[in-house]
DNA sequence: ATCTTGCTTTTTGCATTCAAACTGTTAGGT
DNA sequence: ACCTAACAGTTTGAATGCAAAAAGCAAGAT
């Protein structure tokens, strides 16, 4: 085990109570392995030996094919009968059918959050959200995104919705690993700040039925930054094992 | 493509190609659990010892765990480390917080599927809206529900979005292990039957924003039959191992 | 030269085995 | 008598072993 804990200290809540708590090999590897296929360490396509991982992990191989399993029921793998697993490929037709959901998933979310979030959450959102306008303005990509990403999240959580999270966590998954804003044009950025403004002011103003509104436009115009991405070449589906330059 | 209009199987593709095909242990047992769990064969709460099942599976604990562990991811188990898996339990609350997300997925499955539904699709539903409006008459309350069900299904599949068909059906079979239907008044069940009217009316215009209000507000009602279900004690969580008697 | 065909190697699917954790019971101490 | 603590039995977590299926390879036929 060279593997020392790796605080994740922006994502799970950490419990004082439990700091003993050891996550089943399984668990772990069911994170480890999505992280990775998420982040696009993992392309789309390529094949998942059970060997390999094995020793790069240094677990034997069943609580690996448990994982593998579970992420294929997630839809991030696909399990080829006796031929093993590989990554799923995700097609433009595939992320044209996940905007819709994402949109109806994100605007339900600010329906809820307008009737239920509280002046902290909503403080937090406004920091986080002037903070990404900043990056914006230094043309901080990487940055804007991860800001992006988690005031999506919060008001996910103020929504209050456990069912709804758990939808929007893993679509959301799948949706990132296409990592299309590395070819965001400037103005698709500027127009998804814009969208934000829009969403704060009808977040603090509690207005779900806007707010909810607002939010489905936002996933459509994130839709169509996809298609964009596609014409230019790069986008989902890279033809063949690329390095993950980013 | 992948989709075969005129099949009517109405889970499984039956392709002529390759009748020897046997799908994997691993994935039977999931189906088979999956329905165990959501049909009501084992209660919530039920622990799920894995010796007991492998023996009346006939098969060795491998496969099995590696199914338990998916159908936990599904939200249908809970894991206790060391101490095995236990049907999740469905409160009150959980139940609560569903119906609004089921809500947004079938108003979604609604506006796309005015979009796109075919007229051979539409007569389809029409005929099966009738019977069902047969057995309402007659009384007939559990093939009502399974008409019922296949209705919402064929909407669901009109809609053409595999991405949201998947959320649908897992949230589906989570809800349905609820069984609510089984004390339904007389009042909610004409307010129902009227709702499916208004349905294929707002289908056959092809009005997507009207079916997919009247959608939410369905599922709004549904929820409120089980909110009253649930005062008459009968519900989501029964004491004890009542048999499934419905 | 290319395609077929049989064999060898590798990988997967499942069963079995081993170790650790939990459950229930009983013996001992206060 | 009650509470604590140790022990046996069971159940789970993970590793290993074994058979079947697929992938790779080479030799022969057309």
């Amino acid at each position: 085990m060279t593997e020392g804990t790796q605080m994740r200290s922006n994502e799970t809540e950490v419990a004082r109570g439990e700091p003993i708590a050891r996550a089943s090999l399984h668990d772990e590897l069911v994170e480890r392995l999505r992280d990775m296929i998420v982040e696009g360490e993992l392309a789309p396509g390529d094949r998942v030996p059970e060997r390999s991982l094995c020793e790069r992990f240094g677990v034997s191989r069943t609580p690996l094919r448990e994982a593998l399993k579970v992420l294929a029921s997630e839809g991030l793998l696909e399990l080829l009968p006796n031929r093993g697993a590989a990554v799923a490929r995700l097609t433009g037709d595939d992320l044209e059918e996940m905007f819709p959901v994402m949109g109806t998933l994100e605007a339900l979310a600010g329906e809820l959050a307008c009737a239920q979030v509280t002046e902290e959450q909503l403080a937090e959102i406004r920091a986080l959200h002037y903070q990404m306008v900043l990056h914006h303005t230094r043309g901080e990509l990487p940055q804007y995104f991860r800001l992006n990403q988690r005031i999506h999240e919060l008001i996910m959580q103020a929504a209050g919705n456990a069912t709804l999270t758990r939808m929007y966590r893993s679509l959301s998954g799948r949706i990132r690993r296409a990592r299309y804003v590395a070819n965001m044009s400037k103005a698709r950025w500027a127009q998804a700040v814009e969208e934000h403004e829009a969403i704060l002011e009808a977040l603090s103003a509690r207005d779900g039925a806007r707010l909810a509104d607002i939010l489905k436009r936002h996933l459509r115009n994130k839709c169509e930054t996809v298609r964009e991405s596609f014409l230019t070449g790069d986008g989902a589906e890279p033809a063949a094992d690329t390095e993950r330059s980013a």
